[in-house]
DNA sequence: GTCTATAGCCCGATAGAC
DNA sequence: GTCTATCGGGCTATAGAC
């Protein structure tokens, strides 16, 4: 891997561990094996770095936003959380840390709102489809309240656990706890037997596909 | 108001507005208009001054325990969530910045489970008083999931309309967007009757009784 | 491309006059 | 109790050898 790369995955995990304001750019390069001088060959300064993660941010969250349902609105919403979940903790820093950056928060500020929105439609979308399907009964103009709770759950669900004092590492079992726990929003709306496909699907999720 | 009650109170609200971390203690003696020298005198270390403030919040924290379901669980239901979101809103930096204190983390961070469970515990109660009294339909052992999706909700409200680029301060109204919304998660297992009166009483919140 | 060395800055914290 | 003046340290960032 070039060291370029090297240097955005290393950061990555730093910021995911311990917090962009409290990963130096000493402790980063010491994390890398490499001098702080190197650091500043390839990113001028720490925000470059930040923003270079931003910028990848941009990119993994568009791609998600482009998952529709399908034929099969019961596996293409699941196949959606799992991309969620996997959104979160990979980039879990960057939404954690937001309101710690100070001047640097338009990086993921600005363009937070725009995805915030798109989000609530892409679930409304997929839970429309399970509605349309007859898998779901709730009422349309509910649709929303029901996307918004819900991108509340599974946003911060690992912020929860944290705050619980529990590892929230790969592994874990949080991010699936929080899947299953967000049913709740509406499994009492669900068929029977959409029910039970969900919650296996949601257990069938691999520990692999969810890792940082 | 003596001058350590003074710096008290303005670091609190400079902490929920910049972040406990972005506060300098130059910045914080000078939107006292004081000397930094002064503020030593009082607190001989800035983590001294959060303990304070941890411990004002503990206080806080175990008076909203103490709430319990009475002979009218729907009044005192909707007074436990006046009183969680004022918490909230008053130590909001406390919750907020949880991540960001680096080593100072334990002043909250230790508690912070025993908290959050017993919050846990104090809604799932008072929800249980509302299907003692014959207005929520829920069965029992599903309580406690829906006292803590209720939790995320009403903890996370603020930080979610932040994302969303809405001021969320006094008068904002994100507060009560965030009670309104909330209802969805069991609205549908309300009596006509109680659900009315939920929310009317939400509506009819003062905003001071919200205020930071 | 990577290193060593160091400049410059801002922060929390201290000392001591008043 | 409040002020002015200043210190030491850690941080980002730069310069220049290899």
């Amino acid at each position: 891997m070039k060291t370029r790369d090297r240097i955005v995955e290393g950061a990555r995990l730093l910021f995911n561990e311990q917090g962009y304001g409290a990963v130096t750019t000493a402790a980063l390069a010491a994390h890398l094996g490499m001098a702080e001088g190197n650091l500043w060959y390839h990113f001028k300064t720490k925000r470059a770095l930040l923003e270079v993660l931003g910028e990848r941010f941009a990119a993994a969250i568009d791609q998600r936003l482009d998952m529709r349902p399908d034929a099969d609105p019961l596996a293409s919403y699941v196949e959606l959380l799992r991309a969620m979940m996997a959104e979160f903790r990979r980039f879990r820093f960057l939404y954690r840390d937001q309101a710690g950056y100070g001047e640097h928060a338009d990086v993921v500020g600005k363009r937070a709102p725009e995805w915030l929105q798109r989000t609530f439609g892409q679930l409304e979308a997929h839970l429309a489809a399970l509605v349309d399907a007859g898998l779901l009964d709730w009422p349309r103009q509910r649709l929303r309240d029901l996307a918004i709770n819900a991108t509340i759950i599974l946003r911060y669900g690992l912020e929860h656990y944290r705050e619980l004092g529990e590892p929230t590492g790969e592994g874990s079992g949080t991010v699936r706890r929080t899947l299953r726990r967000h049913l709740t929003l509406f499994e009492h709306a669900l068929t029977g037997d959409a029910a039970l496909r969900l919650h296996s699907a949601i257990d069938a999720i691999e520990d692999a596909a969810l890792a940082a």
